[in-house]
DNA sequence: AAATAAATGTTTGCATACTAATGAATGAGG
DNA sequence: CCTCATTCATTAGTATGCAAACATTTATTT
């Protein structure tokens, strides 16, 4: 029967619900870059120079969508590649300083996000649906 | 300081892989329609014809992104448009059989998807996820 | 009632991100 | 050496999302 199924009560769309909400929060907080773009310049900022298909994997992305991502970072200048001479096929992206600088602000400002997207969760909430979604 | 961030541990970033996991396991079960265009289709079949504007709002679109959305499915035939001769702006959608067809089947489908989804939750899981995201 | 303003419905154009398919460089095994 | 599989990156095509624009209707004012 399709008439047990109620929309508003699966995860996949509840999920984007939220996702929305967020993405929302996030724009408000920060226009210059997007939530992909910033979990690029945060993972880069954690672990220095790295080739592009690495760096995208260590956030979960695929080789083509961290191209598009790193594309946009570097016309605006917050990132720069250079090709690896010891494999001609990579290329290393690092942050520039204007980037740094970028991505510390940006973290401050991350952290603003996180707890306004959370503000009607208390702390436990926040450990619990992390762990939620993990499982997903 | 910007230290004592963690990518990994933030709301917005896990929101993300729980989003990217889950559209894998939907466009296995589902290859014909996207998440977006199925909650289109289900709304629709629980409501019946509505204006284009309404039935992106009892999803949650923008009237932009629902139009794109509409237009996909008139495309492929799942629904049609037909100007309401009381108020000229408005598009009343409706499923055509094709699209009822299709939404029934869907429904089926999407069960198996939230559950597949849900695979590593206990029922009481699933009920604590959907509140939290609820509370975003 | 005509004129104007405000609200609503839809569309267009542009940016972002994702997928599938392709080309280039590398390295392992014959 | 080769050639073949693997890895890295890019290109082309599709979907979603937002801001701004346009058209129609409704409300308000004169």
């Amino acid at each position: 029967m399709a008439n047990d199924y109620r929309l508003d009560d699966q995860v996949g769309y509840k999920l984007r619900l939220a996702t929305q909400r967020h993405l929302e929060i996030f724009s408000q907080h920060m226009s210059d870059v997007t939530p992909t773009q910033f979990s690029i310049l945060a993972r880069l900022y954690e672990v220095g120079e790295t080739s592009q298909n690495q760096l995208g994997r260590l956030v979960a992305m695929d080789a083509a969508t961290t191209k598009g991502v790193i594309s946009r970072l570097l016309e605006k200048q917050l990132v720069v590649a250079r090709v690896d001479p010891n494999d001609l096929r990579r290329r290393q992206i690092s942050l520039t300083d204007a980037g740094r600088e970028v991505t510390i602000a940006s973290i401050e400002k991350a952290k603003k996000i996180t707890a306004e997207t959370a503000a009607r969760l208390t702390e436990r909430d926040v450990q619990r649906l992390l762990a939620l979604l993990d499982k997903i």
